[in-house]
DNA sequence: GCAAAAATGGACCTGCAAGTCCAAAAACCG
DNA sequence: CGGTTTTTGGACTTGCAGGTCCATTTTTGC
């Protein structure tokens, strides 16, 4: 009922969330415009409003979900795989790399700050996305506990929290000042932190 | 030359930039209009434009830095006398009192997100904040290095790097979930692992 | 007290960007 | 095929929020 899209709509709807996402990367949320939308993508304003009814914040919304799962498909196959130091150090360059690329250009902060209180669901999107995230993280420790590379001591949940707030505000403070210092530091620190707990307790 | 202001107008700029503030923190920097200021101030538009000529970007860059320098102060005097381990303590129970209590009400995020891209000096004033935030935790840490609290071998910078990126993500973990389990966590376990530090090396 | 400067109030203007509407073209399906 | 539904293009409307302007009142400094 809600939904009768043919191919060629379907590759549309798709067009314009990867365009207005692509465009809001690159300008921010509140300086891009339907107009811009509809130029980058080459589409018209009746194809806007035929997909997604309820206007920009809907289309916003279709944006914050298709970043936020682009953000942990980027991290793959490392994050789902943190059985090893080594694999933990890969997982480790992957981010670095990826947000050093990103730069300026966070398609989370926007969405949180801006559509996060607009839509009720972006909110909804951006914890889910933590959630997973930290989970991932978590899965990694408990995993590196098993084979007695982290001490069982260690609470699994607390540590990833702890992890993913470093990554976070790391990319915060990349925004702020361009650079990966605090990114690195914080993982860095983080990691060894746990590396050590295995030899003393 | 590019001032004049008497008594009453120095109250008045105040009054504006301390309305608008908490405006701003209630309800979000984009969802605030000119108006609401006004009628919360209880200043014409007249005024508004009087006091910052250059419209609402001007007074956007002036609530920011009254944001900023709020944010060190209400840390004080802990977050300057950072000489022992109960002081460590007292700091980040108050961090954590202070944030639990503002929520998701949170000036900076949406000063950065917004702000920052639009004025250019926004983006100067978020790295001030942290540039003088880091620089306080360092010289924390240095004093408990002078002490023998902390081991020599810690790099000050990088650890006050790591705990600031820690203390970042954990209050935009608090904005999207709405709770403190990040924040908590990073504090303590970077903390934690400072002390250890002081053992093992 | 008085002229100059600053502070205040509020009516008015303006531009822009979201959203509406409908008519034409293309795609689907039996 | 032919009727139906989806897709598309773009002109038009509308509301609103930022910004302008000036007339009036208050403060200042001598």
């Amino acid at each position: 009922m809600t939904r009768a899209l043919t191919r060629k709509g379907e590759a549309t709807r798709a067009r314009i969330v990867a365009g207005a996402a692509a465009e809001i990367r690159e300008r921010g949320v509140d300086e891009v415009r339907l107009e811009d939308v509809m130029a980058h993508t080459g589409t018209s304003k009746g194809q806007l409003f035929h997909y997604f009814p309820d206007g920009k914040d809907e289309l916003l919304l279709a944006v914050a979900q298709h970043e936020a799962d682009q953000v942990l498909l980027d991290q793959e196959p490392m994050l789902s795989n943190l059985t090893s130091w080594p694999a933990w150090l890969a997982w480790r360059d992957r981010l670095i790399e990826r947000y050093r690329a990103q730069g300026v250009k966070c398609p989370l902060n926007g969405l949180l700050g801006q559509t996060g209180r607009r839509a009720p669901g972006a909110q909804a999107i951006v914890t889910g996305l933590m959630w997973r995230w930290q989970n991932a993280i978590a899965d990694g420790v408990r995993h590196m506990q098993s084979t007695g590379d982290i001490s069982a001591d260690v609470d699994a949940d607390r540590a990833a929290a702890a992890l993913l707030a470093g990554i976070q505000g790391g990319v915060l403070l990349l925004l702020a000042t361009g650079k990966t210092d605090h990114l690195e530091a914080a993982l860095d620190l983080t990691i060894d932190s746990l590396r050590a707990g295995a030899r003393t307790a």
